[in-house]
DNA sequence: ATCTTTCTGGAACGGTAGGTCCATAATTAT
DNA sequence: ATAATTATGGACCTACCGTTCCAGAAAGAT
């Protein structure tokens, strides 16, 4: 063949997730992206065709990654525990601001709904698929499946409201509680209708 | 005096805020301000300052006016309604997708947080003025004080997520349906713990 | 060592952004 | 009627946007 690429194409494309997921789509210009995933011009549309074709490149890797994060704890939790890992990834870790852009799915439909339909729909399709997950936790720990799409659908309207708060840089004992009061409602709904899972 | 100014100013800022709440800040440009408001260049900057400014104006009259709404409700509604009546505003009236913009205090803490701090302190702050609303709705609907402060706070946070959703075009039954679920969790907890007050 | 292929840096492109400036129009006070 | 003051339209400014293009560098194949 002949010359071979110089960067590390998976690595670039972490980097412009990172720097997508803080800065937005709009704010984040062509030589942002250049600096941070290290690349040229000309390297860049060779690799990624332009910008917007980037940013459903890194839509993609964030749902992934996010759908595969809770997949694991689903292997290794009970169900509800898994739920919860999911909603307090990020608040009990760090109260670093720099680390609390909330969820780059929400950002994307936000920033983007009046914007780029096509992106704002990608977006909202993983925040789907990750609500499906939820369902299924839901399934697992007991509850019936209308129960279960019920309180699914309102778990993803609970983390689109957390990841909102993740940006005020909200306290993160103050948020804990907030994630902690939804899921009490949701868990002792759960066992009332359904005694025998007492515990979950 | 002299001259005196052409244009409604009010009626202008009306317009303004009509496109920042659907469009963003980043995304509406000057042109597209100065075609809707109806005014020249020179006028504009006479009249705010830059796009800035404009902004900050338009914040401010979306907030008051939606906590206008809200007090409203609680002036002839039992508090319990009233609270719902604003989670439900948009929703129930049509499905128009040219009305479903979410929340323009949400939209801007997204949208520029990363951004412009000064602007996402801003809208957060009028978020927590409306937070501080829902607390003593809950109060007159006999929830204990510091009840009434951790359903605020979970409440703002369904709102959040209801804003959210409203801009991914989500069925209205279904959002409904969230609302509900959320509220039918608040009231029959607040409910349990004081039963006096059976009916909210 | 040469040829071929692909990648790379950087100059250049048209378009648009927010903001400034000035000559002119319009109004009030005298 | 004239002077003083302010609003207005539109040309203009600089800066940056995403994108294209091309000359040259680097590597594999023969």
């Amino acid at each position: 063949m002949s010359r071979p690429v110089e960067f590390d194409r998976d690595q670039a494309v972490q980097k412009a997730v990172h720097l997508f997921w803080q800065r937005g789509y709009q704010a984040t210009s062509l030589t942002d992206l250049l600096d941070t995933m290290g690349l040229s011009r000309s390297s860049f549309y060779a690799a990624f065709g332009d910008k917007r074709g980037l940013f459903v490149e890194c839509l993609d890797v964030f749902a992934s990654r996010n759908q595969a994060l809770l997949q694991r704890a689903r292997d290794r939790k009970p169900p509800m525990a898994a739920l919860r890992s999911y909603f307090e990834r990020n608040f009990g870790q760090t109260s670093d601001p720099d680390l609390h852009f909330g969820c780059m799915l929400v950002n994307t439909v936000i920033e983007l709904a009046a914007i780029d339909q096509g992106l704002c729909d990608l977006a909202g399709q993983h925040l789907k698929t990750i609500q499906d997950l939820f369902e299924a936790c839901l399934g697992d720990a007991g509850a019936e499946p209308d129960e279960a799409k019920q309180a699914a659908a309102f778990l993803m309207m609970v983390n689109e409201g957390a990841r909102v708060s993740d940006r005020q840089r909200i306290s993160i004992p103050d948020q804990l509680a907030r994630i902690n009061t939804a899921f009490g409602y949701v868990e002792s709904s759960i066992a009332n209708r359904n005694p025998a899972n007492a515990q979950l």
